[in-house]
Formats: structure tokens, sequence, C-alpha cells
RNA sequence: GCGGGUGUGGCGGAAUUGGCAGACGCGCUAGACUUAGGAUCUAGUGUCUUCGACGUGGGGGUUCAAGUCCCUCCACCCGCACCA
């Protein structure tokens, strides 16, 4: 008889919920463990399958862990600012908060039917303005210390929306809903400065347990590279630019200096006659989009702006252009161009017919820019050199001469804070009528966010807010001073970058948590999510934690130590699920037809936790096949405990089986192989079947193993075995490494490296006895006729090779 | 282009230090039980011209022995993408 999952499941999760089975405490002796979920956006969609994947993974560990002695910390909560809950109030007229509850609701349901093992009395709810609170006053804390700043940038400005894009909202410079042309349109903006923390984040990824892939990501991101800035002058000017380089030493190679269409200088040295082509080319960049200008296929352009720079160490005039090669962004915005060393500028040089100078011996110039290493050539005092100690010569020089410095610079920009978005955390700052701008004290907060039924862009590029009048206008009491709030709000980045520490201490009034407690809890051990978060949300948590740690308010640099990222459940026909495939899986249904315990066991055992497998309903089938089978050998029809299940059995039969399934599922669940330990226990059941009798004290130990992956039916057949307390801080199984040897081994007889027999033999049968047993036997002999034994090697307890020929 | 990764039966996937390739599951085949079975149980299941040979993306190499180490090529996936 199968087992009623929709019975025993309801009585599990109510049993938890009601003793509140998984709260954690911060005051016990116990070693602690920190468990992280990514926390979800609560979409109106639902929970997807996806996500059981992570949970699940989180949840085997947090339950192992318990019954291992420790202290687990296992919260979730809900990443719930965001672009969907404010574009169906936009559509709808309906308020966000009230969307966003629903929404919320409906995740904690479905989480809880899976039996995940969250203290649900730490949920954290980002919108929650006693949790908001605090992110505001983190914002206000990196004001104070200067590393929220605001700056011009260009943003993506929809003129038929009245409203700026996140880059995301922006699909082939249209916006995504309506399909309206977007443009870029500079705007004052709140930045953070990342920047000031790129060689730590750099550095301190180091220490941390990560796939090497994502820490690899992460410094490509920041992209620090070493060079030189080197100062020009402008020929006929009384004006300098400075651009930045990696190979100063290939200065004596530089034929031409290139300026991104932005740079501020050109308008003012353009020469009269190339006047109008720099404007036209200058016009032509700006209506491209960002995707146009970075199009690696495209050939390069660029105008003579008739202006020459002129070479610090040899006094060249060098051609200043205007190309959309070189980058605002980056450096200094200009470039000096050594074409013979460069391939860009190669390209670039080919194409407009400007000279090529090479400086370093190796390649061939009219072939191809030469990148590699070599000894200098035409380059004054730098001849002869190789290109390390050229670069430092070249340096010095500079500095020496004041005609530059040695330079760092990084990819990594800072960050974009603003959205003009009302569903977001408001930005506590004032701006007054006389022009100044202030923070809001800190016993102010939360700025909440006011209700209105008015979400509706401003037309002017401010966020909704601007147009709730009483909201956003303030008085100063003080002085009567009048002023207005910020009205842009935080990215949805903000809430999730410390919501890890609001679980540690979730209903902390006097401070975003106990210190105390931080020390507790933190580092998080381990923390599953998707590999879409690999760069962002990783990097500004990282950001934020360095920053809290350097007022001191948490006491680690870094707050994720180990970091894994589960892979994608894709549709059965091998696609991504969505929608308009019409291939996605509900997991509310799979519940109902098949359990939790098997949603979960199937999504464990489906491949390894970091590959992207395709969802199968058969192996759906087999997965819930194998609970039945685990039902059957320990539960009759009657609802009893077997009679196959003996206590004190004589019968060790199963002793190697059982110990080897306690080690490989202790190990594997230890190292996130969940799929490999879920087959060993099905070694197990299949090895149970065939035995006699099965000592209850291995099937005790099966049931606290099977447990962490599947909860409800692990339950169940504990009490069933007549135990009347959960099994959740049951002590874990204890294997014994001496029950796994046996005294007869199997070894391989190979002729030529080919097994051509087997034999058992004691287990530490000596080399020399291996060899002559070997030769000895029959069916060797036959193989080895007519063959002279050149050679034996013997592997005591693995295998002999015979070498004949 | 750069960085990271993957490639094993019909399918998902296993294989410490190089040491019996294909654990476990799905699917499939046969049998048992059955009024019936998409239930359950038992046995089998890499390929082939079944003595035996061949087999871990292709080719080459090291070794007594290679999925595993080295060289080379191919395919696919992920990330970055003119970063000076």
């Amino acid at each position: 008889m199968s087992f009623d999952h929709k019975k025993i499941e309801k009585k599990w999760r109510n049993y938890w919920l009601e003793n509140k089975t998984f709260k954690s405490k911060s005051d016990t002796n116990k070693d602690k463990y920190y468990v992280l979920d990514m926390f979800p956006y609560p979409s109106g969609a639902g929970l997807h399958v996806g996500h059981p994947e992570g949970y699940t993974a989180t949840d085997i560990i947090s339950r192992m862990k318990r019954m291992q002695g420790y202290e687990v910390l296992h919260p979730i909560g809900w990443d719930a600012f965001g672009l969907p809950a404010e574009q169906y109030a936009l559509d709808t007229g309906n308020d966000p908060e009230e969307f966003t509850k629903k929404n919320i609701d409906t995740f904690r349901r479905q989480i809880q039917e899976l039996g995940f093992s969250y203290d649900w009395d730490r949920e954290v709810n980002t919108t929650d303005p006693a949790y908001y609170k605090w992110t505001q006053w983190i914002f206000l804390k990196l004001y104070e210390k200067g590393l929220a700043y605001i700056d011009e940038v260009p943003v993506n400005w929809c003129p038929a929306l009245g409203t700026v894009l996140a880059n995301e909202e922006v699909i082939d410079g249209k916006s995504e809903r309506g399909g309206h042309p977007v443009e870029r349109r500079p705007m004052k903006q709140w930045m953070l400065k990342i920047t000031a923390y790129a060689d730590r984040l750099l550095e301190d990824l180091e220490g941390l347990d990560w796939p090497e892939s994502i820490k690899d990501m992460q410094r490509n991101w920041i992209g620090r590279s070493e060079g030189a800035e080197v100062h020009f002058a402008i020929d006929g000017f009384n004006e300098t630019f400075t651009v930045f380089t990696t190979r100063p030493d290939t200065l004596f190679g530089a034929t031409y200096a290139v300026m991104a269409p932005e740079h501020p200088l050109i308008t003012k040295i353009v020469s009269e006659e190339q006047q109008s082509r720099v404007s036209e080319y200058i016009k032509a960049v700006q209506a491209k989009s960002d995707l146009e200008r970075t199009d690696l296929a495209k050939e390069k352009t660029g105008v003579f702006t008739g202006a020459y720079a002129v070479n610090p160490v040899n006094g060249e005039k060098l051609p200043i252009w205007v190309a959309d090669y070189v980058l605002m962004s980056y450096g200094s915005g200009a470039i000096m161009a050594v074409p013979a060393h460069d391939e860009r500028d190669y390209e670039f040089a080919r194409k407009y017919n400007l000279s090529i100078i090479p400086v370093v011996e190796g390649g061939d110039t009219n072939e191809a820019a030469y990148i590699g290493d070599g000894s200098h050539i035409n380059s004054g005092f730098l001849d002869g050199l190789d290109t390390p100690a050229a670069i430092q010569k070249a340096i010095d020089w500079l500095e020496d001469h004041q005609k530059g410095e040695r330079k760092v610079t990084y990819r990594l920009r800072d960050w974009l804070f603003s959205r003009q978005r009302y569903w977001g955390e408001p930005i506590p700052i004032i701006h007054w009528e006389d022009g100044t701008t202030s923070a809001v004290n800190e016993e102010d907060l939360p700025i909440e966010l006011p209700k209105t039924k008015e979400i509706k862009p401003s037309g002017t590029g401010e966020s909704p807010l601007a147009n709730i009048e009483d909201w956003v206008n303030v008085v100063d009491p003080a002085t009567g001073k009048k002023g207005r709030r910020e009205t842009n709000t935080m990215p949805q980045w903000a809430g999730s970058c410390w919501y890890f520490l609001r679980y540690v201490d979730p209903d902390n009034t006097q401070a975003l948590a106990d210190y105390d407690k931080l020390q507790k809890w933190l580092p998080v051990d381990t923390y599953i999510g998707g590999a879409e978060h690999a760069v962002l949300h990783l990097l500004y948590a990282r950001f934020w934690h360095k920053f809290l740690y350097d007022i001191g308010a948490v006491p680690t640099k870094e707050p994720f130590q180990k970091l894994y990222n589960q892979g994608m459940i894709l549709g059965e026909n091998n696609e991504k699920m969505s929608k308009s495939k019409g291939n996605v899986v509900n997991p509310d249904e799979i519940v109902a037809s098949h359990g939790a315990d098997t949603l979960r066991l199937y999504e464990m055992f489906m491949g390894p936790l970091d590959a992207a497998v395709a969802w199968s309903t058969n192996g759906l089938d087999g997965a819930r096949r194998f609970l039945d089978r685990v039902w059957r050998l320990f539960v009759t029809d009657e609802g009893m405990a077997s009679e196959k299940i003996v206590d004190g059995s004589t019968d060790n039969s199963l002793e190697k089986s059982y110990h080897e399934t306690v080690k490989k599922v202790t190990e594997n669940f230890e190292a996130l192989r969940f799929n490999t330990g879920i087959s060993q226990m099905m070694v197990f059941i299949n090895d149970a079947y065939k035995a006699e009798e099965i000592p209850k004290t291995f099937a005790e130990g099966f049931i606290k193993i099977l447990s962490p992956v599947a909860p409800h039916i692990a339950e169940e057949l504990w009490e069933t075995l007549g135990h009347n307390q959960t099994l959740a801080y049951q002590s874990w199984p204890a294997f014994d490494e001496a029950k796994l040897i046996e005294n007869e081994v199997e070894v391989a007889i190979q002729v030529m490296g080919k097994v051509r027999a087997k034999m058992m033999v004691p287990k530490d049968t000596s080399k020399d006895d291996l060899e002559k047993q070997a030769l000895e036997l029959e069916s060797i002999q036959d193989w080895l006729e007519g063959k002279t034994v050149r050679k034996v090697i013997a592997v005591p307890g693995k295998l002999v090779n015979i070498v004949a020929n």
C-alpha cells in the first residue's frame, strides 16, 4: 500500500508550525550553523519549481546539522520591493502594498507546504517600514561618510512614458512596455561610491569558499588594471589632457590620440575646417543606442579634430581624433594610440592611414599588432629593455618630469542608486529652498512611503512621489525653511544587501541587529542561490557589509563564507521553463499529486545541484516509487511497524550496507552531492528488501538520514516505530569504519591490462602471494599460453596485471 | 576575442590517489501474481557478426594500467564584451 502523503504532510507541517520546532536560539552553547537561501521576490505567479531546488538543498543541510548538534539558523523572508508590483499598480490602480502582501501569503503557504524547516519567527520583509528603517539608516551612514553623493549621469529616459527606465526595461533601444523610443539623458542621480572598496572587494575574494567561476566574474567586473596616466599638451592651446595606459613603455610608438565623443575638451580644440564634421560625428554617435555602440562586429569610425597633442617623451605632434571606440566612462576618456602594439588602434590606423611605428621587437606590424613582450626599439631611453622593465622606467621618467604618474584604474563604476519609482525605499534626504541638502535625522526614520492611489509617472522624470504634495513638501520646524523630500527611491538591491543580518535579530528597534548576536551567527556558513546574482547582488552585499564592518556595525569583513549556485530546472523539452512555451511545472500540482517529500526527493536526485537538468515526469514517479518502497518495507497494511524490523536482531547481513550508507550519505550531503547520497539510500533499501530481518537500529538510522530529504514521511515512520517526539533533534547516526572492511576481497586479474579473471582472497594478502596465486589460476594459464611473462604488477586488495607477450 | 565550464548507454547521471567504466534512477524486454493494471515482485538490459572484439566528443601521447595525466582539434553552455 502506498502512503497517504496528503494526510501525513499536513499532520507534520502543522506539528512543526504549532510547536515552533525550528525556532533557533541565539543563547546556546551549541556551535552555530547559519544556512541561508537567497530570499525570493514574491511574484504574482507564485512559486516556481526552481525555487524548491535551492531551498531543499539548504533544508537538508539545516536538518542534518541540527541532528549533528548544531544550533542552526535557517530563515526566510521576502525581497518585496520591485518593478512588477509597481507595474501592476499602474495597470490596475491597486495598491502595491496589498498586492505584495497577497503574493507573500501565497509564497508563504507554498513554502510551508514543502516542509522547509524555517524559523518563522524571523521572517523579514524588505517593504516593512520596521525593516526599511534600517535600510534607510545604512544609507544615512553612507551619506555621512561621503560614500553617497549626487552626480549627473545619463539615464534611460522614455518621453512617451514620462519616466526613466532601468537598463533591463530597455530592449533594443525601445521601452519593454509599449515599444516607445528611449533616449539617454543626463539626470541628477544618487551614486554610491563602491569604487572606494574596489581593492578590498577584490582582495578578500581570496579567503572565500565560492565557486571559482563566480570569483572570476567578480574579479573581471572589478577589472583592476595597473598602468600610468600620461599628460599631453595640446599644440597651440593652453590645455592638457590625460590618458590612461597600461603600456607606458610604448609611448614612443604613439602616433595619434583619441578622445571619446563625450570628452569635454573636444569643442574647445576642434579646428574650424573640421568643426562641422566633428559635430556631425558626435551627433551620429549620440543617436546610437548603447547596444549599437558596443557592437564589436562593426567597423571603427572616427574623425580628425584638427588639433594635435604633444608627445611628452619626444615632442612629436600627434593628431587628435574623436572615435567612439574610446569610452568616456573608462580611464579618462582619452587614449594615446599605439597601433603597432594594440589591436584596436591597429585596426583604426589601418583604416585611416595613420602611421604605425613599432617600438617592441617580436611581431610583424605589416600583418598585425604585436601585443607580446620584447626588446624595445625606436624608444630613446627605453631601448633594449624588456616590457616589464620598460614600463617601470617609463613611469619613473614620467614622474620625474611631471608628465604623468603611476595609476590604477577599475572597470567597476560607482553604483547608480536612485530609481524614479514609487515602490522602493524612500531616500531619506531633504532638498531645501536655499539650495542646501541635508539628511533626515536618524530618529525620524523610517521615512514611510505615503499611501496613494496616484502611482502615475510625474512626467518630469521624477518618481510618482513628486505628485504627493503632503508628503514631498516639508518645513523645518526650527527655522521655517521650506524643503522638498528626495523623490527618488532605492533600487531593489538595497534591501537584499543586508537582509541576512536582520534575520539574526529581526525585532530589534535600536539597531539593525544586536552586535553580540551578529557575533554569534556571522558569517553565513552556507549560502545557496541562483548564478544570476553572481555579480550584482553578491558584490553590492559585500560592499555594504564591508562598510558596516568599518563603522563597527558588524563583526566580520565578509558576509558569506561558502557560496553555492544551484542550477536551473528546465522544462521537459529541455528548454527554459516559460509560460509561452507551455512547459512550466507548478509545484502546487506536484505537491497535490505526488507530495512534497517526493518533489524534494526528486529535485535532489535529478542530478548535481549546480547542473541544469530537464524536468521528467517519469523521474518524478520514480522518486515517489522509492518512498513507497521505503514505506512498504517499514509499515504493514494495517499501519503497524513491519515484523521484519527486529529489536536486538542478530542478523548482521545488512551491517556493511548500513554503515556504508550512513558514511556515504553523511559525506555526500556535507558536500552538497545529494544525488549520490540518495542513490546510496536506494542501494540500502534494495539490500534491506533482500534481508531476512532489519535490525531496529538500522531502520531507525535509515529513517534519520532520510529525514532531511523527506521529512514528513520520516517523522511518520519514526512515530510508527514507537517514538513520540519529533526526530528533528535526534542524533545523526554514526558509522563504524571497521564494519566497512571485508575479510575477503575480490581482486581482478588482468592480462595486458584486460580483466581475464577474478578471485577472492583475504584482504591483506601480500603482493607476492597475489602474484603467485594469479599466475596459478587455470584460466589465466590459458591466456598466457605461448607467451612470456615480462612483468607482474600486483596491487593488494585491488588487482593483478600480468604483462606477457 | 577574453574568462569559466561541460562532453560517459535510449535518457538523467555514478566512478578517492590513474587500478574491474556505466552505481542509482528512468525507459525497455521477459516472467510471476492478477478479472484487470500506468500497481507490485523476479530476472535481464553499453555496442557488435557474441569465440571474442570494440567502447567515456575526434586525433595523438605518457603508463603495466587513462573517463581520470599531457598535447591538439571539435561541439555546446555561462559570463564579459572596443576597459586602453
